[in-house]
DNA sequence: TGTACATCAGTGAACGCGCGTTCACTGATGTAC
DNA sequence: TGTACATCAGTGAACGCGCGTTCACTGATGTAC
């Protein structure tokens, strides 16, 4: 086969899963978790209804591998972000909360399905592994957060973190906070951070007593 | 007509739009969001499937409808737990947030409908007031907690509070938190209290720099 | 190297289902006189 | 107090639609010999 005559769709697509899943998430973004279906994404890839069965026994299927891959970009996210920030504890904490509220504001039924209850309703270990890589990095963070004030952070104190920018991300993915959500993309960045900073580093100071 | 006669379901409800507010909570309990129909509800207040056209254009007019009642049951809660409380403005503050996760918990899907980007479509003057009425309490729980101290809130400390309340809500509602989930309902609620007591304190005490 | 065959990925027609919407209707209520 | 009529709330049959599922099929790939 030449590499011309790929264009013209050949009979098997090559890597039909990856597409459904790129699929998958233009049609939740765009229909949001109560419009998504199977066969739109069967047609966003191009691709017969019934295709998909192939690969995903249901969209419960396909849904439960866009949040184990949704879990994965949102992880790289965070990373990225603290690439990008200075390396001290507090700093670094901070850049993953604002990768956290990044993420979710970039992909609202995303993130959604990743910590709505209910969804996707198959877990895997797929999942599971994701999941569980995310949260793995928020403790290490706070750990480390701890750990430059001589001490080392109670489960509650991870959780608090935890809580507090889930709830900002949340919140402002809703829409709840008017005035934060009306305010210029780089302007609510700087209270966002400001917000996180004063917390993280309270909550930080805790070791030191 | 007779007392005994209402029994035999004369043809005019008497207050079908109460009734379908009450199947409608009940549909999104047991169906959740995805699974909401008109017709379900219809179906559930024992009444012909056209019926709520008279009182609600769409799916979207009840749901906005619901999300109203829903916050005021959700104020409800807060102020109840609060009359059980200590009087001083931290418990006060405290009982609040346990009211707010208490609420999320209780009526999951409720919580999301009302939380959730995007739905409900319409927004309403009912509904806003709604809202506010659960975000000026907040607000007025949140002075008084810094008035204690001597001071007032900034914005940022009211939207802290929000935001941890929030966080802790949303990830005990989609189950996120693993270990405060398995927990009993008793011991959870130590756990939850002492993390809120703690973080609350010490945003009060900016009051006093 | 070529041939035969099993396996797999994707097709497209058909099905039954529940949904929202429409519409002519009917039963009850309220108001005018 | 009674009668006529307008208005309103709820009915039930019918419609078209998109969905998930099934199934016999076909085109491509890989393997055995």
């Amino acid at each position: 086969m030449t590499a011309r005559a790929v264009k013209a769709a050949p009979y098997h697509h090559g890597d039909l899963r990856g597409a459904l899943i790129k699929a998958g998430e233009a049609e939740l973004a765009e229909r949001g978790l109560e419009g998504f279906s199977l066969r739109g994404v069967a047609r966003r890839a191009g691709v017969s209804h019934a295709a998909p069965a192939h690969h995903f026994q249901d969209a419960g299927g396909l849904l439960t591998a866009l949040a184990a891959e949704g879990f994965r970009r949102f992880l790289h996210r965070q990373l990225q972000r603290q690439k990008k920030a200075k390396p001290d504890p507090v700093s670094q904490m901070v850049a993953s909360g604002l990768g956290y509220i990044d993420f979710a504001m970039a992909h609202p039924a995303l993130f959604r399905l990743m910590f709505s209850s209910g969804r996707p309703a198959h877990t895997s270990p797929e999942l599971a592994e994701a999941a569980r890589a995310a949260f793995d990095q928020l403790e290490h963070d706070v750990t480390r957060m701890f750990a430059a004030n001589g001490g080392r952070p109670a489960r509650d104190d991870v959780l608090e973190v935890w809580a507090l920018t889930h709830g900002l991300a949340d919140l402002l993915n809703g829409k709840r906070m008017r005035f934060l959500c009306d305010m210029r993309k780089a302007e609510r960045e700087k209270v966002v951070t400001n917000m996180l900073r004063t917390s993280f580093t309270e909550i930080a100071a805790r070791a030191r007593r």
